[in-house]
DNA sequence: TGTAGAAAGATGCATATGCAGATATTATGG
DNA sequence: CCATAATATCTGCATATGCATCTTTCTACA
């Protein structure tokens, strides 16, 4: 009998993991002259096309912990990209928007964002791309939890 | 002239984040148990295959960064899940391997691992998780740099 | 109406991530 | 042999990530 076999040959966390840091990386490049990393860079691309949402259900769309949104949105209302005001029907819920220099910082930082989009095409190929994407939306479908 | 499209729909980076996030919260709880992170159960796995390796090139086959790297072992070090020995040879490089703990550790936590692994092929079919995996194979060998 | 339970968000803690820059060591040219 | 460049690793800094837990606020029910 065969000893366990190594993980790593069949581990689906060790692929996605490592293509988010590689992804990651590319897009943090692109996107390091305009004062902004790949999350933040979603976040404001997130509030631009769902004004006025809570913490919570932009934390589900993102797939992401709301506690870590929470503290992820910290520098950004720091900077001023990002303000929240107190829901007028549900004191617990923050509402959040973007500033007009929110709005104005992603609107700058796009021709970053298309860079990296273009660096990603160039290595992948147009239809590979389309693939993977499609893979990996079939993936959050059935994954989410 | 429509305005700049909104990122979401073709944004290749907010996919990946998302599936990763996804994928690393249902191994960390899988793992939780045995004390481990997907992180960390995936390093160990590593030092298994690949016994005295030094954090550079382990650093480039995880696709991390070595600062990360040499971090991430801070915790398993710590534990004594983990060793290092400076290279005869070089001075510089530090030669990582498991120790018994490690590697006991490591095999008690394989249960875990094989529970995340089959949780994502249930959702995804076996074909469509081979076919993802494919997919990811492929794009971190284009985007390899 | 008053209180138990649910829900939204924030905090404490620990790990994860990578860039810029510092340090130590080795390799290279002269 | 020595100065310089290259390499391996580590530190300082800032952000990213999620769990357990706390506080505040709302909802439901008796």
């Amino acid at each position: 009998m065969a000893s366990s076999p190594p993980p790593p040959d069949v581990c689906t966390a060790a692929r996605v993991r490592k293509a988010s840091r590689r992804v990651s990386q590319i897009y943090d490049r692109e996107l390091e002259p305009y004062d902004l990393t790949v999350t933040q860079f979603g976040l404001l691309a997130q509030l631009r096309a769902a004004p006025g949402a809570a913490i919570g259900a932009l934390a589900e769309s993102m797939v992401m912990d709301a506690t870590t949104l929470s503290r992820n949105l910290r520098p950004l209302e720091r900077r001023g990209l990002v303000s929240a005001e107190a829901d007028r029907d549900d004191g617990r819920v923050r509402k959040l928007k973007l500033t007009p220099q929110g709005r104005a910082a992603l609107e700058r930082a796009m021709a970053g964002w298309r860079a990296a989009q273009s660096q990603i095409a160039a290595a992948l190929g147009a239809d590979e791309m389309k693939a993977l994407n499609a893979a990996l939306d079939r993936a959050l479908e059935r994954l989410a939890g």
